[in-house]
DNA sequence: TAGTGGTCTAGACCACCTC
DNA sequence: AGGTGGTCTAGACCACTAC
């Protein structure tokens, strides 16, 4: 895998093909690559360089980088989809059968609703909303943070009869409500620095954003928009028709 | 907009921040930034650490760069309601008023089916199929990639028949067919080198990728197996529950 | 030609992890 | 302590676009 320097090829764009062989050909899921120093030096490029094509198997979902260790290949390349073991769940509230999973409680709070939020829920903007922010985990790792907002009102002490697991249990029981999704809205991004800390997710690993809003009942009135940030290496959206 | 040079807090994170907000701020879309010296002068950083930031915004969709142009912001997305029906020129008609489309057609060939299009579709791996890549545009600008195979034998000679335009409305036209959606996988993920030349796209910029199998009515025959990469900042998709 | 973003090199220091 | 990846600076040159 050699290097041409004046072609037109970026040289970033080479070495990262040239790694990415050497992956398929060598390299086994778990294991360690050489370090960003030795690499560069075998590529005959500046270190800097040799980040940049690293970074794009990083966000391809190839490789995998942890501070202090290494950068290591990951258990599972995107690049094999229909290989994926992932269970696929249109309300990613059901996950299913022989992966274990478990929703934490990361944040529980009111707050005024900006723009967004209270334009989806029907509120003015700066009206009080409950905040709810967890996070979902597949086979012991994360897979989905996800944001709550709720009207305040229609649900008093929510912040106390709230206590982690299921959301929508919580209204129905508590509450009496039945939520029902109204819609759902699906883009791609890459994490926030915060999001990607609570999914252990690299900063260049694409995620699916889903927003949605649920009513009570068919028409009822607005009950809940929520915010799921999927990494889309552990779960995917699949939609039967 | 300060910048904390020895928190803990990365510059390129505090830059990326005061940018996002300006251009919520003061900057409508369309409107181009101050090129990348300018700014790096304006937050006395380096212009590689402004990249860094930039590189941020860009992936989500909120900059966009144009070599020898600028630096400039996004439009908002628009969205890609999918229903069991749906075509894309419908929607964008749907969504229509005063936006254009158009799709190209990029290849047409026959090719040997691998695994993933073999299984989907029923054939045994090896099997030829039909290859179309089209590119759809939004506005003059590409916003989507869509690779179909379709299966050989009940679409004789399709490379002559089909000449660009809707795919469907040839299957439906020319060969009786009534395709219909049966499941579709939404996943999210970076551009290849090839999709993000065709989609004019940064290579950061993540795109959703569906990949839908639809078969002749209700339960028929599998008659095509279509993976559309999109930038999720030009078009999103909606569900409707 | 002038201005823009794209790439590459060089060197330095820091934060994190393991031993 | 030593090795790893993470960040920042500095300077240079190239490719593309508009005029």
């Amino acid at each position: 895998m050699d290097i041409d320097r004046w072609g037109p090829r970026p040289v970033y764009e080479q070495v990262a093909e040239a790694i990415a062989g050497e992956i398929t050909a060598h390299l086994r899921p778990g294991e360690r690559l050489p370090a960003e120093d030795a690499l560069a030096a075998r590529f005959a490029v500046n270190r800097h360089t040799l980040r940049h094509a690293v970074d794009h198997l990083v966000a391809r979902g190839w490789l995998e980088r942890r501070r202090g260790l290494g950068t290591f290949v990951c258990d599972r390349p995107l690049d094999y989809p229909l290989h994926s073991q992932t269970r696929f769940s249109e309300t990613i509230d059901a996950i299913g059968q022989g992966h274990s999973h478990g929703t934490r409680l990361v944040r529980l709070a009111t707050q005024a609703a900006d723009a967004e939020v209270a334009g989806v829920l029907g509120l003015r903007p700066g009206n009080t909303v409950w905040r709810i922010d967890t996070l979902r985990e597949i086979d012991a790792r994360p897979a989905t943070v996800i944001t709550h907002w709720l009207p305040l009102e229609p649900l008093p002490e929510l912040g106390l009869r709230y206590r982690g697991g299921s959301l929508h249990a919580c209204l129905r029981d508590a509450y009496g409500f039945a939520p029902r999704r109204s819609w759902t809205r699906v883009a791609a991004q890459l994490p926030t620095a915060e999001e990607a800390a609570l999914l252990l997710a690299p900063r260049q690993l694409p995620l699916l954003r889903l927003r949605t809003l649920n009513r009570d009942g068919e028409a009822g009135i607005a009950l809940e928009y929520a915010v799921a940030r999927t990494r889309s290496d552990r779960l995917e959206l699949r939609i039967e028709h």
